[in-house]
RNA sequence: GUGGCUAUAGUUUAGUGGUAAAACUGUGGUUUGUGGUACCGCUAUCGAGAGUUCGAUUCUCUCUAGCCACCCCA
């Protein structure tokens, strides 16, 4: 109680000297304030977040990079409903992969379906791919996505429950040339937006193939049993593949002693192998043969592989994205035997490398620079003003301007702070008169001109081509 | 899901058992039509709830969130 009461004292005088030497004005706009103060607020859920426009100039070229790249690898966009039938998930992904049984956000819809929030997209596009008979399409059939995921994980920097990706998908296209252009395309958008990265791959060969070497491996990790760390004696007998992806120290050294699925594969299997790296060196991507690299959802045949930040400083998530090949999914789908690669890209992962990167190097995200700031004075003006604005961007004239500024002085503070060459000022005067002044900031020379003529008068001055002339 | 650390203005940080400081940002102003400086205002129920206490932002507990490692993955 005392507390209140000295509060509601202590605001009374605040507004009291407030009103001596200004207006009703400031008064006015605090009271509501104070009334708001009382109001619940709102918080995110665990593990969400909003993209705000000061990660803009990261989203942006993102998705203008990974849409560029897409038309001109010939991908056409696919978009899929966030809800899908919790089974096609079930089934390819696999039941025993932690984003089935833990990661998944389902539930039941109202006349009883089983629903889930797609963890990913690769299912949804052969789903898809199958629905919509795509296999009578001109082959390969290629699509690309870009959307929101859903995996109820732990939150950790860099790891969302809801997160973004941009994915690739290749069908009917069993050539180790359709492997390499994935990569290539991955490589690329790193490459476009500034970020070293470095290509892990490794080869999982056919499942007969994975199966005769999965019985090696478990022999070769029973004879070490008395050695390993409890984790993987449990491994051994669940899921003998991540036996290969234990970081305990003790374990290394029966990890790099271990029989190396590359020596369990048919010729085939190898020569495919080998010819997707024969078209990485030609491209002159680089890469690290990773024989622990496994992938943790079931459909992956052959070649599989992850993208990491090739500075290992940079992040505690740096896998930044993975695909592979999965040439039996569209069947096990209920399709015909197609041959398919796909990847995805982790863009929140990607954002994070990017500024960290960015920092550690001193460097910024190109942005488009504004081209002039068009400042106004009274209301008249700023009606004007308004139509001005319009009418340079008709003229293809980047522009920034605030109409909730009325003094000169503020909005000129502004054009400063954005680096504009060229201020634009419209006042009563120039309202009356039919014209504005254009101010050269770096010099402060100022010019009057007919609001008519202002766009081509700025274009020669921003040594733009005027096609008016 | 397991363990650990953290939680003070929009942001980054001080600080104290007696309700809080600074920088930056934002906003308004320093003759109401002119910027890059300078100066002066304004902006925090000290994450939420409970407990201990005359009194807690400061101590204890619970919760929540973030971060780190594991797990997993993007």
């Amino acid at each position: 109680m005392p507390k209140k009461e000295k509060k509601i004292q202590i605001k009374k005088v605040e507004v009291k000297k407030i009103v001596k030497p200004v207006k009703g004005k400031i008064s006015k706009e605090k009271d509501p304030q104070a009334s708001e103060r009382g109001k619940k607020t709102f918080n995110l859920l665990r593990g969400m977040h909003d993209v705000l426009p000061k990660d803009e100039k990261y989203w942006k070229p993102m998705y203008q990079v990974a849409s560029d790249l897409a038309a001109h690898f010939q991908f056409g966009r696919l978009e899929t409903p966030i809800l899908e039938e919790i089974g096609l998930f079930v089934r390819s992904i696999g039941k025993g992969t932690d984003v089935v049984d833990k990661e998944m956000y389902t539930f039941e819809d109202k006349d009883g379906t089983k629903v889930c929030m797609r963890p990913e997209l690769t299912a949804a596009a052969v789903r898809a791919f199958i629905m919509h008979g795509m296999w009578n399409m001109p082959q390969p059939v290629k699509l690309w996505y870009w959307g929101p995921m859903f995996r109820h994980d732990r939150p950790q920097a860099g790891r969302y429950r809801q997160f973004h990706q941009v994915g690739y998908e290749t069908f009917g296209h069993a050539d180790p040339s359709a492997d390499a252009e994935l990569i290539l395309v991955a490589f690329n958008f790193y490459k476009d937006l500034g970020l070293p990265i470095e290509i892990h791959i490794n080869s999982l060969g056919t499942p007969a193939e994975r199966t005769n070497y999965k019985v090696e491996l478990v022999n070769y990790y029973r004879s070490k049993r008395s050695y390993l760390c409890e984790e993987c004696r449990n491994r051994l007998v669940k899921n003998p593949m991540r036996l290969l992806d234990c970081k305990e120290e003790r374990c290394q050294g029966i990890k790099e002693e271990a029989p190396q699925i590359i020596n369990w594969l048919g010729a085939e299997s190898k020569n495919h192998f080998m010819k997707v790296l024969e078209y990485l060196d030609e491209l002159g991507i680089p890469y690290q043969l990773d024989s622990t690299l496994v992938r943790g959802l079931n459909y992956y045949t052959h070649t599989v592989f992850e993208i990491y930040v090739a500075d290992a400083e940079i992040s505690a998530q740096n896998a930044l994205g993975a695909g592979g090949r999965y040439d039996l999914l569209v069947e096990e789908m209920g399709g015909r035997p197609t041959p398919a690669v796909g990847m995805a890209l982790g863009l929140e992962r990607s954002v994070l490398a990017l500024k960290q990167y960015n920092e550690k190097h001193n460097r910024e995200m190109p942005k488009v620079p504004t081209e002039a700031f068009v400042a106004q004075l009274g209301e008249e003006a700023r009606r004007i003003t308004l139509k001005v604005i319009d009418e340079l961007r008709f003229g293809g004239i980047k522009i920034a301007f605030n109409l909730c500024k009325t003094s000169l002085k503020a909005q000129l503070e502004l054009a400063d702070n954005l680096k504009v060459p060229f201020a634009v000022i419209i006042g009563q005067k120039e309202v009356q008169d039919g014209t504005a002044i254009i101010r050269d900031m770096e010099s402060g020379i100022q010019e009057i001109v007919d609001q008519k003529k202002l766009i081509p008068v700025l274009k020669r001055k921003l040594g733009k081509f005027d096609d008016k002339r």
